[in-house]
DNA sequence: CGCCTGACGTTGC
DNA sequence: AGCAACGCCAGGC
């Protein structure tokens, strides 16, 4: 089978999936710790596939301004919302409230 | 093989 | 401070 998924969704999988509950994580943020500088596009467009992987809680990934750009590709487009919340992260206007406070840096909490 | 799109980010005005 | 355009990289057609 082929299948072969490039190792670069994977390694956005394995962040992504280390993200606690209640806290939330960027793209970019991720990007660059995996090295991938101005690949920001890319971890979303790995988010995309990541649908396909249910340990994948993309709802924990938002943009750099804490919004839920990504909601609309969820199963509901207040599915993010509503995991968020549910998580005991609150969201207002699309927006995470205390983002830069539940932020999860990889670098600074998952750092070796 | 080439063009377009895309869950972002940064810089410039 | 808010808006616009550009840049990066990869997948789909």
């Amino acid at each position: 089978m082929k299948s072969e998924k490039p190792n670069y969704f994977d390694l956005v999988y394995q962040v992504v999936r280390e993200i606690p509950r209640g806290r939330v994580c960027s793209y970019g943020i991720i990007a660059n710790y995996l090295g991938i500088k101005s690949g920001a596009r890319m971890v979303g467009y790995a988010m995309n596939a990541a649908h396909t992987m249910p340990d994948v809680p993309a709802h924990r990934v938002v943009n750099r301004q804490g919004l839920l750009t990504g909601r609309h590709h969820f199963a509901t487009p207040t599915l993010m919302q509503e995991l968020l919340e549910k998580e005991g992260v609150f969201v207002e206007n699309d927006q995470v409230k205390d983002f830069e406070k539940i932020f999860w840096n990889p670098e600074t909490e998952l750092k070796v």
